[in-house]
DNA sequence: AGTCGGTTAGACCATTTGGTCCAACCGAAA
DNA sequence: TTTCGGTTGGACCAAATGGTCTAACCGACT
């Protein structure tokens, strides 16, 4: 499958495994630097590799930027993808919460490098992010109105819903810190997980006003 | 009130305008490249002002930092504040949101610079969000669970009420090129703001599943 | 006029940083 | 054994960067 390796697989192996270690080094420095703020010296030093070594493998900091940030790219936007017209809505958007927070819990580096990335003005995903998730976006967009229609949902504009979905499961990631200054929890505290699981479905299922029960 | 100016007032606006020129210029790198990517030359250059000038008013790049993200905690934290266990919860969050949401609009820099600060993990401002925010925070969970015993809000935890609104108000401004690349539409933008507003009052007051008449 | 303190900037410096160069290494094929 | 291509790292470089030093400026008060 794979063009046959001019030298043994070992080698090979090796070597791709020496170019992750790089990739998550550079995630985790990336991650809290961002691109400028990070250095070569500082990733090369956390992958226990030489500054030269880094630059054999990936040929400029912008390259290697690059090749993490596509790498996250897929995950981060996966489960979206997974939303599905077939299932009754309040099941799929539970479902879809609950995802989105194990991501923020197993996932915080790649979730606060692609808040970097936004916050500069992804300068580097802009293209991918007017082609691929736009699209993403507007046929998911079609499943949330089409539950509305059939009244399973109440009226809302779908695009706000997915900005409240994003921004509210991303914000455990991001603001991690404040949380744990604020509630002393971590997501990997699985309590904690849970309860937070559970009540952003319950307020974004079931709102917080009591429904007087007239009519 | 203030200790007499040695020189003429005119002598110590100037400089006072001249210093804030310098913040708001650092607001604005700082809000893009964080601490360590943004230069003071750059800074500087924004300002209208010579390096040694900056250094004159700021005597390090850390001081000019802290003085930057001072300014802005104040604001940031304002409409938490704001909120009074005299309103009705309704109108209370509506409001909150608003206020919220206005502040994204209107304080976008603010706002990233504050989400750049918790990505990296708080280093200068953990002591003062486990003190000052944290009682605050307890301080109004307090008025959300008087409005859970009192019938007129269902039951959730108000740290997690007090996320999700966090969290989903803040996303319009840090992913304000997000927003923009999928919806084709930013909050200066008046219907869109209303729209967004609107929206996340209705799904947080309301839920999105329809109540089935029953009982 | 002189001077005094707050203010401004140009020249300069040590360190850091992204990146290059060259010599050496190493396992396999000839 | 030699050689060869992929691999590795120490020495090095030019630019950028945070910060200092020194000299001059300027308006107010004597």
């Amino acid at each position: 499958m794979t063009p046959i390796t001019p030298t043994a697989p070992d080698r090979a192996a090796a070597s791709e495994a020496r170019k992750q270690r790089i990739r998550d080094a550079a995630l985790s420095l990336f991650s809290q630097f961002g691109l400028r703020g990070a250095s070569l010296d500082a990733i090369a030093d956390q992958a226990g590799v030489s500054k030269t070594n880094l630059l054999y493998y990936f040929p400029s900091k912008k390259k290697l930027y690059i090749s993490v940030l596509q790498q996250i790219l897929y995950t981060w936007l996966e489960p979206i993808r997974a939303i599905d017209a077939e299932q009754p809505p309040a099941a799929a958007i539970s479902h879809y919460i609950r995802i989105k927070v194990e991501l923020s819990r197993d996932h915080v580096q790649a979730s606060r490098l692609f808040c970097l990335e936004m916050i500069q003005g992804a300068p580097l995903l802009k293209e991918e992010l007017q082609r691929d998730l736009r699209a993403l976006v507007e046929e998911k967009s079609k499943v949330i109105e089409g539950w509305i229609a059939s009244g399973s949902l109440l009226p809302v504009d779908p695009h706000h819903l997915i900005y409240l979905l994003w921004g509210t499961t991303q914000h455990y990631a991001d603001f991690a810190v404040q949380i744990e200054a604020i509630s002393g929890k971590t997501l990997a505290d699985p309590e904690f997980f849970e309860a937070t699981v559970n009540n952003i479905q319950s307020i974004v299922l079931g709102g917080l006003l009591p429904r007087s029960n007239e009519a």
